[in-house]
DNA sequence: TGATCAAATGCAACAGAATTGCATAAGCAA
DNA sequence: TTGCTTATGCAATTCTGTTGCATTTGATCA
């Protein structure tokens, strides 16, 4: 497992530093963790992926906060009215086409990388920024289980 | 204004018994309110048009759980994590070809009524069953004014 | 009408997610 | 290493929604 000093001049320590920002040790669990994983995290599933480090509840909303202000993350309701966070692809100029999956089993929401989201005609006066999009079903670990996956 | 012996007979009156449950005060109120609404109202929005009546907050919400499980109305959590109700179309089969339009000024969430949403392909195993779609901007109201509608 | 009874309401307490204030710690530039 | 600004940790709070339970009431039937 890499200690803070190993990872602290790492390219992510770098490009957290290119957007004017330090390179705390909770900034960088928290973007190595999004980076590593597949699908949309809620804070609950970081603060259990991160209690080794043991940082503050506080501490990891704040970090999110700011990822999600400097572009770094995406951030979307659930069903369940809780926000869940997944990094933001650098090359997509806006965070906007960005389509979701979340199983009604288990709850996880999974990145649908290659959908493509065109935004609709809207009523007059009306203008669109972004556009969320989001299926709703089984994924492919709990479909056809009558237990959901983890 | 109309009494609730007034409107105790009506159409909304009979819609609701016509589920098997009893036309109270409240489910008929905010019935009426969501009918009358061009856009999903939150529970917070429904408290206070409803004001005068004094009902209780914990009612509000069971009407409105009601509402959806008996398919009255639709629920979606807005991008602030909070729950919105709008009616259901009596038509539409499935309440999850549905589109809103959200408001960043007011924060007001719309029905987008002749949208047309389809379900994009899934990966391996992913089975979807509703789609939600948000599209995000400006309102009518909202768009080229400084300070965002009521 | 009036009695009856399950369904609905009101009140209080609770629960979970997220935010705010403030004193302390720590990153990083000089 | 020093100093300053940013970030953190802790406690308390807000906001949204839920649960338990005693009381009221809508609708049925005599």
């Amino acid at each position: 497992m890499n200690t803070f000093k190993q990872i602290k001049s790492s390219a992510t320590a770098a490009r957290i530093r290119a957007l004017g920002a330090r390179a705390t040790p909770a900034r960088l669990a928290v973007l190595h963790l999004l980076e590593s994983a597949k699908r949309a995290l809620s804070h609950h599933d970081i603060e259990q992926a991160l209690d080794d480090a043991g940082f503050d509840r506080v501490t990891l909303y704040r970090v999110l906060d700011w990822m999600v202000e400097s572009g770094l993350a995406h951030r979307v309701a659930d069903a369940q009215r809780v926000f869940r966070f997944s990094v933001a692809a650098p090359s997509s100029p806006m965070h906007t086409l960005h389509a979701h999956f979340r199983c009604d089993a288990c709850s996880r929401v999974f990145c649908l990388e290659d959908v493509v989201v065109q935004s609709p005609r809207l009523p007059a006066g009306f203008h669109g920024s972004g556009v969320e999009f989001c299926v709703t079903g089984h994924c492919a670990q709990c479909d056809g289980n009558a237990v959901p996956a983890k």
